[in-house]
RNA sequence: AGGCAUGUAGCUCAGGGGGAGAGCGCUACCCUGACACGGUAGAGGUCCCGGGUUCAAAUCCCGGCGUGCCUACCA
């Protein structure tokens, strides 16, 4: 694209935006419906319309994006399907505000009229979401994109709807349902979020009808008294020899109410007898329903007090509670009031009380639908990832309750019934009926309710591939391969899109289920608005890049824990970022006028440090397969970051230095330095292309931007191959040179710092050890060693004299003598020495007390026993020589 | 009220029956020709407490304590 080569520091705007570009006119993202390669299909949880990504969607679709790059990478046909959402409540309400600053409402504009409002603001505003996708890397298959009410997946509403109420699964009734006074609709249980409050218990005088004295109820909601209809004991209950049918008198009303005795009244809570208000309280009305009690509405859809409330109609449920608990206590009928902790219900889209009411809705019979769903999991043909959901999953599932699907708002699936105005048949079908199929009459009303937008959701996996039409995308991609999401929505759309997918895809929607953790702030909390602790992405992307963000989620996405997430988190993996684009940099620096086609590596001329690199590329190649196929991110992204940092840019490129800048001759004598160089070059091209392949999937754009610029690749690293990584290349032997190599250089620079050696100076060093291999292998490596413990020379010899003036350092195979003359400092040393010495000690009495354990002779097994006597021999032994030459030291000392 | 997690270095966390790990932070020294968004070295831990199983427990089991979350119709 431009230069071959790289700025020092990497600038991620510019360039994210531009790949991003490409990708998208390569048609990078594009899922054919009909490739013969093996299919991997993820289905995106579609976002409100009215949303703006939040940490949350951030994370999802972070995980989603690196599943979908590595599978493309392994040669499946990716299917990353997207959409976004209505979001009934939350749409019409965002709509209805902008309508609030014009100084209309809905019903001022007619329900047609403010339906085209949404459309209207939905084409304005509904893709913003989408371009923050983007923004993210988020390869999703954009030409495909599906929004909940568009004419397809309508249809396939309505056909769904259709079917499960001629199947009895779709019933329409009056029941008690969870009400939002503000929002004007019904909620369904799920959409209820209970709170903790600090309420009152009030103790009440029902006074008998006839005789003198009263019976005390205890209630939370005083206001409800008006709509009481019976008062309850539990006929075990000896406090009570009351007959049933006998009657107090409701105060305030002054109506007439009898005693029952029912079995669900707990003895042991408030006075045991409770009030019973069937049009407010589902347990209430059920109680109700067993016993033929009236049901009397109080509380209008408004939460007003209705007709009914006789003196406090027109008064707001709350306000009419202090007017009733004053005309109480002004009757002498209010016995106490109690503090009382007590949890209540509130509407998850405004946050208002809801109310339970009495009202005529629709309803989906889910136990039929749930035992398919059950059984589904049961049997394994969907995992639940990590497991530990699939228990939350069945209790859920086995407890579930019928679903209320109806709403009594505009925007949404209009439920496709109508009810003829002249005989009152009700007409469940896909269109309008053109005559009432009873009486033959003409005048057809349709159902005015939508339905709950999860119903919609529900069909999401098979609906957004062309359902109920028999396309070649769903014959390709369902069942889906996995859905990632996270648990807050478990219920609500994972359990409902098993339900479904069942019952009309005739199997599962998805063989796995990834179940990530939440992003919460730096202590712990919840971001939300009104704690004022978000974190926004986008200003996130746009500070530190979007690959170290992504880098970040994916390092920190543990299964099973929650993400704490601050900006200090973010910035760290920018340096990581930066860092490979750093040994990129210099990489290609070398690599500038490299032709990978024309050397091709020859394993038996390459030194230690290229088949090292290449064995640990394998491993961590494995490593990250292996972590991805399990859902394990962090253990990929750290695996690399480890290998990244700690292995190629700490080691392997300090080690290869002097070759490349032609300094340092090769392996065999007939290896000049260039052709040495030009055997390295091969090896650093290979590790330097791999690793920008295993890396893509986490942190697509810098790699793609390297990709680019490193020399003999064609087109996108999108469609490279990811590396196999196994064990072609391992090589146990360069392993265990390079570990002997590596502490060698470490003992010498521990000496350096610890003896506060100038950095700039070269000192000698001498390794003594009795081992022939050792000093040969050490001999071979002598120049490794000398650039990088910075030496002036190294020898190596058996053991043998004791040099004076240095410091020493015990390994496992030998000594390290480091010439200090004239700059030691022996109290220095005896300090450094002593310490030593000391953790050894610690170690050993730990290890000698297991020894003495006849026990653990006897009973561990062998292998164990003699790994601990070994360890034992080599810490005795490297503590005799520390004590020698501490005692050397000591005498230096005092001498001086 | 039940259920599920979780408690490891100053902070955030990995790990998990036989030698306490990482990142950040901290200390010392270094602008060495990829990188100060860097390098080298170092300090720092009763692995929450108490029992049990085991030759061996930070790890498994039980009981506490702390924290977080979910579910629930006890007015």
């Amino acid at each position: 694209m431009s230069s071959k080569t790289l700025k020092k520091g990497y600038e991620p705007g510019e360039v994210e935006r531009r790949w991003y570009a490409y990708w998208e006119a390569e048609g990078l993202f594009h899922a054919d419906d009909k490739s013969t390669a093996p299919p991997y299909s993820i289905v995106i949880p579609p976002p409100n319309v009215t949303g703006a990504l939040h940490m949350g969607h951030a994370h999802n679709n972070t995980l989603q994006d690196i599943l979908c790059r590595y599978h493309r990478m392994l040669g499946d046909n990716v299917l990353w399907m997207p959409g976004t959402d209505h979001a009934g409540i939350a749409t019409q309400n965002v709509v209805e505000k902008v309508l609030a600053e014009e100084g209309l409402d809905r019903h001022q504009l007619g329900r047609e009229a403010f339906i085209e409002r949404v459309w209207q603001w939905r084409r304005e505003y509904g893709g913003r979401i989408i371009e923050q996708l983007k923004r993210l890397g988020a390869s999703c298959d954009w030409k495909r994109e599906r929004f909940t009410m568009d004419e397809g997946l309508s249809r396939a509403v309505r056909t769904v709807f259709v079917r499960l109420y001629a199947e009895g699964l779709i019933y329409r009734g009056n029941y008690i349902i969870n009400w939002c006074p503000r929002c004007l609709t019904a909620l369904s249980d799920l959409e209820v979020e209970h709170e903790d409050h600090n309420g009152h218990l009030y103790y009440i005088r029902y006074p008998f009808e006839k005789g003198e004295g009263w019976v005390v109820v205890a209630t939370t909601r005083p206001e409800t008294m008006l709509g009481d209809t019976a008062v309850a004991v539990n006929p075990d209950d000896e406090r009570y020899q009351l007959s049933e049918g006998a009657k107090v008198v409701l105060p305030l009303m002054n109506r007439g109410i009898p005693i029952i005795h029912d079995r669900y009244v707990d003895t042991g809570f408030g006075t045991g007898a409770l009030k019973i208000t069937p049009a407010h309280d589902p347990n209430d009305f059920e109680i109700g329903q067993r016993h033929g009690l009236d049901v009397i509405k109080v509380i209008g859809d408004d939460g007003r007090m209705n007709e009914n409330a006789g003196r406090f109609q027109g008064l707001d449920r709350f306000e009419c509670r202090d007017e009733v608990l004053k005309a109480l206590e002004e009757e002498g009928l209010l016995e106490k009031v109690e503090p009382y902790q007590h949890s209540v219900g509130h509407c998850y889209r405004c946050r208002t009380t809801v109310e339970p009411n009495l009202s005529k809705q629709w309803f989906v019979k889910v136990e039929p639908l749930a035992e398919k769903a059950i059984a589904a999991v049961e049997q394994g043909r969907t995992r639940i990832i990590p497991d530990i959901w699939t228990k939350t999953y069945f209790d859920w599932m086995r407890n579930i309750k019928d679903w209320c699907i109806s709403r009594q708002i505009w925007w949404g699936h209009r439920i496709p019934a109508w009810t003829c105005q002249d005989c009152g048949e009700l007409i469940v079908d896909m269109e309008a009926p053109e005559a009432c199929t009873a009486c033959g009459s003409g005048a057809m009303k349709q159902e005015t309710d939508v339905l709950d937008t999860w119903f919609s959701s529900a069909l999401w996996p098979f609906s957004t591939m062309g359902w109920p039409d028999q396309t070649p995308t769903l014959t390709t991609f369902y069942p889906t391969s996995v859905l990632v999401t996270g648990f807050d929505i478990l219920f609500f759309w994972v359990a409902r899109m098993m339900m479904m997918g069942l019952q009309f895809m005739d199997d599962v929607p998805f063989r796995d289920v990834y179940i990530h953790a939440l992003v919460r702030d730096a202590e712990g909390k919840k971001m939300s608005k009104s704690k004022g602790n978000v974190i926004d992405p986008l200003r996130v992307i746009d500070k530190f890049g979007t690959d170290a963000f992504r880098f970040t989620l994916a390092a920190f996405a543990a299964q099973g824990r929650d993400i704490k997430l601050s900006e200090e988190r973010i910035e760290g993996y920018r340096h990581f970022v930066n860092k490979l684009w750093n040994a990129s940099r210099f990489s290609l620096m070398h690599l500038e006028t490299f032709e990978p086609n024309k050397t091709a590596i020859d394993v038996s001329r390459l030194c230690v440090a290229d088949r090292w690199i290449l064995s640990r590329l394998d491993h961590v190649a494995e490593t990250v397969r292996t972590a991805l196929d399990d859902y394990k991110f962090n253990e990929g992204a750290g695996a690399l970051y480890q290998f990244v940092w700690h292995e190629l840019c700490d080691w392997y490129l300090e080690i290869i230095k002097p070759v490349l800048y032609g300094s340092q001759a090769g392996q065999t004598a007939a290896d000049t330095p260039s052709a040495a160089r030009e055997m390295t070059l091969a090896v650093l091209w290979c590790v330097l292309s791999e690793t920008l392949r295993l890396l893509h999937p986490f942190i697509p754009f810098v790699t793609e931007e390297i990709w680019d610029k490193l020399p003999g690749t064609h087109g996108s690293i999108m469609r490279a191959h990811f590396p196999a990584g196994g064990q072609s290349r391992r090589d146990e032997e360069a392993e265990q040179i390079m570990a002997l190599v590596m502490e060698t250089i470490s003992g010498i620079r521990n000496i350096r710092g610890e003896m506060n050696v100038p950095p700039g100076l070269l000192v000698h060093a001498l390794v003594q050890s009795a081992d022939e291999k050792i000093r040969g292998v050490l001999q071979h490596h002598r120049e490794m060693i000398t650039n990088l413990a910075k030496l002036e020379t190294f020898e190596v010899a058996p053991p043998g004299e004791r040099p004076a003036s240095c410091a020493t350092a015990v390994f496992s195979q030998g000594t390290i003598y480091v010439f200090l003359e004239g700059i030691i400092d022996f109290q220095a040393e005896q300090d450094r020495l002593t310490k030593e010495i000391a953790k050894i000690e610690k170690e050993l009495r730990g290890i000698e007390k297991k020894l003495g354990n006849t026990s653990f002779l006897t009973k561990a097994p062998a292998q164990v026993v003699a790994g601990v006597k070994e360890k034992k021999q080599a810490f005795v032994e490297k503590r005799e020589k520390l004590e020698k030459h501490l005692n050397i030291v000591k005498e230096l000392l005092a001498a001086s």
